[in-house]
DNA sequence: TCCACGGGCATTTTT
DNA sequence: TGCCCGTGGA
């Protein structure tokens, strides 16, 4: 059997493909995952490429491990051998390998953004500069946007007061970064770039294993990360680089269109393939997005069709305000449940998180359960930042800015004062704070107690290093254990301290997991992958419930029905987008939202909204405008689905233990008890998944059974 | 050391 | 209007 036969043929040409540049135009839908994934399985089955020599970037974890999956189904265990990750996760790899050549030591750490900015308030204070005028975020925001461009301190331009404040700042940063062996993760890319770029050896070697390189959403790349691209094509020039002009809507965090719009100048002779025919949506859907993004001048051109049936038109509501906003949505999603749809079939798409709220509360209401995507992540919560600074520490003794976090945390008697001294002590003999520590007894002007302190935290560390031996899982467990975080928050006994708990528990079951994906036990690896990987990647399926998130969340997924709200000027294009002339990028990400949509499209507005406290009428989106009459139809609000929504609203009076509720969240589940009365009233509700939780009843939300939209 | 208060701020988010 | 962060008081 001929392994391209199941492909189009578009997408077959992009397969065949194999000799110099192509680029990939894949429309939403178009099925451009599984076109990836049998390019590679034919390079590898009919053209004898050597999985090791295949290169793949993704730019999330979850694509990666889509990617991988895909692959590895087609190809079978030696898929192993491939490179597929993410941008910063390809990057590490390399730097691990090399970055001795850039002075730093191969144990460096990767820094969020949290820690970078507090390094760089650091730095602030530092120069003592007013922070309340130069706020760290201001230079995190600009020196990012400048390793994006891929400039070094040196070659900032402008020398405005403004800017000559930004590469003083700049520098200092990445001296010190340097300093803690530490690289945040623009650097990531930028450092790569470096090393690619000034050491021909390392490049030529890199160039001579990977024969094929394919980027996925080309179109967001930025300019350090195509000169990542670059220097690992060569000459050779075999890269498969697959985007859509019309779904760039990161250009505000560097991503720069042209490395897609000007591909054909940048790789000469490079192939151009249209992916265009969808697999998701209906033609009506369709003719909606390529009618909107039709009005773009800034694109390489494409129109999207199916061989689906029309389908139904697109339905537009007019709403009062964003509350009957979001009770039409809950109408809406009502309706289709009755239809035989599922809650997760359904998405309700905002511009800004602010909308989030009316849809929160109209969906609790009508006790329809929910998820909301965004939010903090896992890896930055701040017990779970605690526990990675020990490890952090442990595995590079030069990072001082994790053990400042908690070098007194839990307390142990190490004050302000004392950390003072040990810094001052650290700077003056240039040695890491770790090792400050170690030399407590030797330093003056430390209290008995802060010494004592000291060389016990200084000995928790050496213990913890020499349990190398042991699982991973056993030794973030050990070192949760032992710092003495566990105790403080078991001590606590309160629900928040209890939802701490549950998440370090958490963190030590992912060590586990990761041990047993990755099979190694190494702190570094582990450390590695935490700081590239978010949560959201991870806890997708949980429960069910609709899915309530910005556009940009929305980015590769799909549902059977959209709800696009806030179709108004200044909310949908975003006002910010008028003043600054970025219109173009909001119709893509309005064109984004529109093909997300399978089967049922609603689009939804408001006369009013209140914003930042302010009722404003603003009107109608011109992206509304600018799809056919022809495919919309108005919606309506059903008279009897008001009434029985009216009737839903929860309930304080009549809890008892045993009776079956609904909470917004969780879902169903069972009273076990309750404490206090009236507004102070807390429920405990134990869930089948086997959560118990504890609620205040006043603001919980709950829905009874006997109350839900089943009988309206 | 914790909490309460008030000022400032308010797209979009991954790694 | 609401949230987050930083500060200052008890």
């Amino acid at each position: 059997m001929n392994l391209l036969d199941e492909l189009n043929e578009p997408q077959r040409q992009a397969c065949l493909q194999t000799d110099g540049p192509v680029l990939v135009l894949a429309g939403a839908g178009s099925g451009k995952t599984r076109t990836l994934a049998y390019r590679i399985a034919y390079l590898i089955h009919q053209k004898g490429v050597h999985p090791s020599e295949i290169l793949a970037f993704t730019f999330t974890n979850k694509a990666a491990r889509e990617m991988k999956n895909r692959i590895d189904s087609l190809v079978g265990p030696d898929s192993r051998f491939m490179w597929v990750g993410t941008f910063h996760s390809v990057a590490v790899r390399i730097l691990r390998e090399n970055i001795d050549r850039l002075g730093y030591d191969d144990r460096f750490v990767v820094y969020d953004t949290d820690d970078t900015k507090s390094l760089i308030r650091d730095i602030v204070r530092e120069l003592r500069w007013d922070e309340k005028e130069w706020p760290a975020g201001l230079f995190q925001t600009t020196i990012s946007r400048a390793k994006n461009r891929f400039l070094s301190p040196s070659e900032w331009e402008d020398h405005s007061f403004y800017g000559e404040r930004v590469q003083e700042v700049y520098s200092r940063y990445q001296k010190r970064l340097k300093a803690l062996n530490a690289l945040d993760f623009d650097d990531l890319i930028f450092q790569s770039v470096l090393l690619l770029q000034d050491h021909a050896e390392v490049r030529s070697r890199y160039q001579a294993r990977f024969k094929h390189v394919l980027v996925d959403e080309y179109q967001d790349t930025n300019l350090a990360q195509y000169r990542l691209v670059r220097h690992l094509v060569g000459e050779r020039g075999n890269l498969c680089a697959v985007g859509d002009d019309d779904q760039s809507i990161y250009g505000w965090r560097g991503a720069d269109m042209r490395n897609i719009l000007e591909f054909q100048r940048d790789y000469a002779g490079a192939a151009i393939v249209r992916l265009e025919q969808n697999y998701r949506s209906t033609q009506v859907i369709l003719d909606a997005a390529n009618a909107v993004v039709r009005n773009n001048r800034e694109r390489l051109g494409k129109d999207l069709w199916t061989d689906k049936e029309p389908g139904q038109s697109v339905r537009l509501y007019r709403a009062p305000d964003e509350e009957s906003e979001a009770w039409y949505a809950a109408e809406v999603i009502h309706e289709a449940i009755r239809q035989g749809k599922r809650l997760s079939d359904c998405a309700v798409l905002y511009r800004t998180n602010a909308q989030s709220r009316a849809f929160e509360m109209a969906m609790s209401r009508a006790g329809i359960s929910y998820r909301l995507v965004g939010g903090k992540r896992f890896y930055e919560r701040k017990e779970v930042k605690d526990v990675m600074a020990y490890l952090r520490v442990v595995f590079n003794p030069a990072d001082d800015l994790s053990l400042l976090r908690v070098i007194n945390y839990p307390r142990r008697g190490i004050g302000d004062v004392a950390q003072r001294r040990l810094r001052e002590y650290a700077s003056a003999q240039q040695i890491p704070l770790a090792e400050a520590l170690a030399r407590a007894d030797r330093i003056e002007g430390l209290s008995a107690q802060a010494r004592r302190a000291s060389s016990e935290l200084s000995e928790l560390l050496r213990r913890f290093e020499e349990s190398a031996g042991q699982s991973l899982a056993e030794r973030v467990r050990n070192i949760a254990e032992v710092s003495g975080i566990m105790l403080l928050l078991r001590q606590e006994r309160t629900r928040e301290a209890d939802d701490r708990l549950e998440n370090i528990g958490e963190l030590i079951s992912e060590a586990k997991r990761f041990e047993e994906e990755q099979g190694t036990a190494d702190l570094g690896e582990f450390l590695g992958w935490v700081a590239l990987v978010s949560d959201w990647d991870e806890t997708n399926e949980d429960g069910g419930g609709v899915w309530l998130m910005t556009v940009h969340s929305a980015k590769g997924l799909e549902f059977p029905l959209v709800i696009v709200a806030g179709l108004e000027e200044g909310v949908f294009p975003h006002s910010r987008s008028l003043n600054e002339g970025t219109v173009e990028e909001e119709r893509r990400l309005m064109y984004v939202a529109l093909t997300r949509a399978q089967d049922e499209l609603y689009l939804t507005y408001a006369e009013t909204r209140t914003m930042l406290g302010r009722t404003n009428a603003n009107p109608m989106s011109r992206f509304i405008r600018e799809i056919p009459d022809s495919l919309l139809s108005m919606g309506e609000r059903l008279a009897a689905a008001d009434r029985a929504t009216a009737a839903m609203s929860h309930h304080i009076d009549g809890l008892a233990p045993g009776q079956r509720v609904r909470h917004p969240r969780f879902g169903w589940g069972t009273i076990v008890a309750l404490r206090g009365e009236g507004d102070d009233t807390e429920v405990t509700i134990a869930f089948p998944g086997g959560g118990v939780r504890a609620f205040m009843a006043k603001y919980a939300q709950l829905v009874g059974e006997e109350s839900g939209l089943s009988g309206a």
